[in-house]
DNA sequence: GCGGATGTGTACGCTGGCGTATACAGGCGA
DNA sequence: TCGCCTGTATACGCCAGCGTACACATCCGC
């Protein structure tokens, strides 16, 4: 009967999942078990408790966000802006880390420890912000203030419901990421019939 | 023995406070009731069942961060680079509307009818932010970047938990606004000691 | 003062979710 | 082959939370 056995990972995994479509309180280990095509019998093998689970899926989280996806960015290279844009694609345009990202911020509002892990996800990220920015921008506090205004926008984006009229989303977060990385617009305003938004910070 | 009856608003305020410290799931009948000192008996006269609360929360929420505010700017006047900041230091430093506005947010991302309240939230914000920015500002693409920009900075600074090294959030706050409301940096890089963070735009 | 409207306390049934206990099934090494 | 380890199903006790029922208190208009 059983296909393959449900490892601890397949918990962590659908964990995940419940976390970034509902948020923690939609972690439930019966439902994930209905989920999985099993009974909650076996979650307790694996596991503690419920909170157990929930620091496995942080850890999971922890890792995923940062060395998987920094090692990544190190190891392709390229141009600076360019390699930020690869950092803001590989993190915030992935189905599947971004639900997980978002909902773990605002799970780190309620949770001091969650926000200590936050807290050393983000600040990896604000490095590399920091190093990529410092190269074709001088003044420190400019960089810092550069690299938090491009850090929000990812982020700040997916909470903010405004409509732009005319305009896509992507098509102003891509003058939006002009801006930040000093560099003029890229279709400076393009006669009518131009493509999907451009790629952008997000 | 009652003090003062329990009434509609007072319901509406306590489960407010529990929004913004817990998220929607935190609204609970039983818990509202223990926190105003009586129990859930009369809640029943007041709201059909728990979603009519949320309902009447929202309608509060969704009159006060919009009219309320707007009309508060709109009266007061002043220069429009003030204006946006007061606008911003009214919604997004307010110890009560802040928590609120966050956990809408958040919430709104898994409510459509939420996130259509927002979105109309969102667009009046917006609408100032273009505004007051177009004023200083003619190229119609960047204006809308750098409102985008304004607005995304205000509300992901809450979600963000990097440190900033030496520098204050508040510090890297203000210098993010300089450059978005294009005008030279306040405090240039000031000798040590200074005061507090300047107001910013949150 | 009286009576209804409004709020209140207590008790109940129901559901969903956690954690435990226990017996069962299948793979894998000795 | 025999046990063990891992995962499984089922059943249970427990508690929190929603919504209802009903009897009681208090205020306000008449």
């Amino acid at each position: 009967m059983g296909a393959i056995r449900t490892t601890r990972e397949r918990w962590i995994e659908q964990g995940l999942q419940a976390l970034a479509a509902g948020g923690p309180d939609a972690v439930r280990v019966e439902a994930l078990a209905k989920d999985l095509g099993v009974t909650k019998g076996g979650f307790y093998g694996s596991f503690a408790d419920r909170n157990a689970l929930l620091e496995a899926m942080l850890d999971t989280w922890e890792r995923e966000a940062t060395d998987d996806v920094l090692d990544r960015i190190e190891r392709e290279g390229g141009d600076p802006r360019t390699r930020i844009e690869r950092a803001g694609t590989l993190t915030f345009s992935d189905d599947r880390l971004l639900p997980i990202d978002l909902a773990v911020r605002d799970w780190a509002r309620r949770d001091e420890a969650v926000a200590e892990r936050l807290r050393r996800v983000d600040d990896r990220r604000m490095g590399l912000l920091r190093e990529m920015i410092g190269t074709f921008c001088t003044d420190p506090d400019e960089v810092e203030a550069r690299s938090l205004l491009a850090f929000c926008v990812a982020i700040g984006e997916h909470f903010l419901a405004a409509d732009h009229g005319d305009r896509t989303r992507a098509q102003v977060l891509a003058r939006a990421a002009d801006l930040l990385l000093d560099r003029p617009p890229r279709t400076p305003p393009p006669p009518p019939g131009d493509g999907p938004g451009a790629p952008s910070t997000s």
